[in-house]
DNA sequence: TCTGGGGTCCTAGGACCC
DNA sequence: TCTGGGGTCCTAGGACCC
């Protein structure tokens, strides 16, 4: 803004599930890295959680892709290793990681797990940007033992496009200047923000590459794809340019729970048990981030064809009570289910607010009661671990008394359509 | 024993008001 | 009980990201 150069560095970790379980398994003996031979990180099949989640080089070479189910991944891949997934080692990796950058830089945003933009300007060696990058890049790895890709710009697009161009374990650059011969050559869904849907409708624009995009004429993108289509045409002509929002947090705008039932949920009473898990879990981290909600959502995948509905509801005074949002879940999902055999349920919360002064609506029900509840539950759950409390009904159900982690990765702010 | 779970933002359409 | 328009709020669904 003040006319001085930018210099934004964005951190990729490689195959970063996948990374973090390698090192913590050579950390405690193992002889095998997990990098050098075909293997993933995947969900238990037996409860229906059975897909990649992260996948290392060798088993890239059999095509298997992240997200692809289990099964389908064996079958590219024979000899696949599989691991469970580990989601507290992932959360202390990410703190060690994001602590050593903190060393480099005082401006340095969180974007998931995995990634982080650094804003370098004016920061200690940078004038060198490339040797500063090469110098995080390996205090990383010998301090922490996984890999990381570098991409290094003057804005947090072209620096995670950047990152892109070379893994692992490499420094790439991506200014501006470099756009027309790195970028523009790419095929147009390696452009961030173009998905399934949109590369499908730019390709039959006979838009193949992310340079057919940026030469396009803008009033037919924006035309066809309303306020996307400027968003295209920017990215794809490397503008952007967005803060890297400082450690201050960014408040959260809803806060979802959402499980696949690792059998089919047939009946009313078993669907409202496992809404009763999801809202627990939400309610939690509601009051644990001392907000409250207005609108509560729930969603439903069915069994036979999964597909997902939703219902949802906007009520006048804002809750925080596991008990208030249960109520109006079950009526929610009374209200909308189709009768169809069920795969996947999820609670949802949004509209939240700050918690300082709830007023209580002349016509909602006073949930101040359950309040107290809650919060004793909670302080219970804290202290002596989340087990220590289930509601009795769900003692001979087979079904978890708490879906869904309170780990605090959620609290993270992802990505978003604004970088 | 087929495909997870956590988010954000945008849009279309209907209800309702002036 | 004819016609038009603008605005807001709400809901459902779809797109994208990791």
């Amino acid at each position: 803004m003040d006319g001085k150069e930018k210099l934004i560095f964005h951190v990729d970790v490689n195959s970063a599930f996948l990374s973090f379980e390698a090192v913590y398994r050579l950390q405690h003996g193992a002889t095998v890295d997990l990098r050098d031979i075909p293997s993933a990180v995947a969900g238990a099949q037996a409860t229906r959680h059975g897909i990649i989640l992260a996948k290392s080089g060798p088993t890239k070479k059999y095509g298997v892709r992240t997200g692809e189910p289990t099964w389908e991944a064996k079958r590219k891949c024979p000899h696949l290793v599989t691991v469970s997934p580990n989601y507290a080692l992932y959360m202390c990796c990410h703190h060690a990681m994001v602590e050593l950058l903190r060393k480099f830089s005082d401006r340095v945003q969180v974007f998931s797990v995995d990634e982080c933009f650094m804003d370098m300007a004016g920061m200690p060696g940078a004038d060198q940007p490339m040797e500063l990058a090469d110098k995080i890049r390996k205090r990383i790895k010998n301090e922490l033992g996984f890999t990381v890709s570098i991409g290094i710009s003057t804005n947090k697009l072209l620096a995670k496009m950047g990152s892109e161009f070379k893994k692992p374990d490499a420094v790439s650059t991506l200014f501006p200047w470099e756009i027309a011969e790195k970028m523009w050559p790419l095929p147009v869904e390696d452009l961030y923000m173009v998905g399934r849907a949109t590369s499908f409708k730019l390709r039959k624009m006979g838009i193949d590459t992310i340079g057919a995009l940026a030469n396009c004429d803008l009033e037919i993108l924006k035309y066809k794809f309303k306020s996307w289509g400027k968003l295209l045409w920017d990215y794809a002509n490397g503008i952007e340019n967005s803060e890297v929002s400082p450690p201050g947090r960014e408040l959260v705008k809803g806060i979802g729970n959402s499980t696949t039932v690792h059998f089919d949920v047939e009946d009313r009473e078993t669907a409202h048990q496992v809404l009763l898990s999801l809202a627990e879990t939400v309610g939690m981290r509601l009051r644990f981030g001392g907000r409250h909600c207005r609108v509560i959502a729930v969603s439903i995948k069915r069994a036979e064809d999964l597909i997902s509905y939703s219902h949802q509801l906007k009520i006048q005074s804002p809750i925080d009570s596991t008990a208030a949002i249960y109520e109006y879940c079950k009526k929610l999902f009374d209200e909308a289910w189709d009768g169809k055999p069920i795969r996947h349920l999820g609670v949802r919360v949004s509209d939240l607010s700050t918690a300082d002064h709830v007023q209580l609506s002349m016509f909602e029900k006073d949930w101040e009661k359950q309040k107290k509840i809650d919060r004793t539950v909670d302080q219970i759950r804290m202290r002596f671990g989340p087990g220590t409390i289930v509601r009795s009904n769900f003692i001979r159900s087979g079904l978890a008394p708490l879906e869904g982690g309170l780990s605090d990765d959620a609290s993270y702010p992802v990505m978003t359509s604004i970088l």
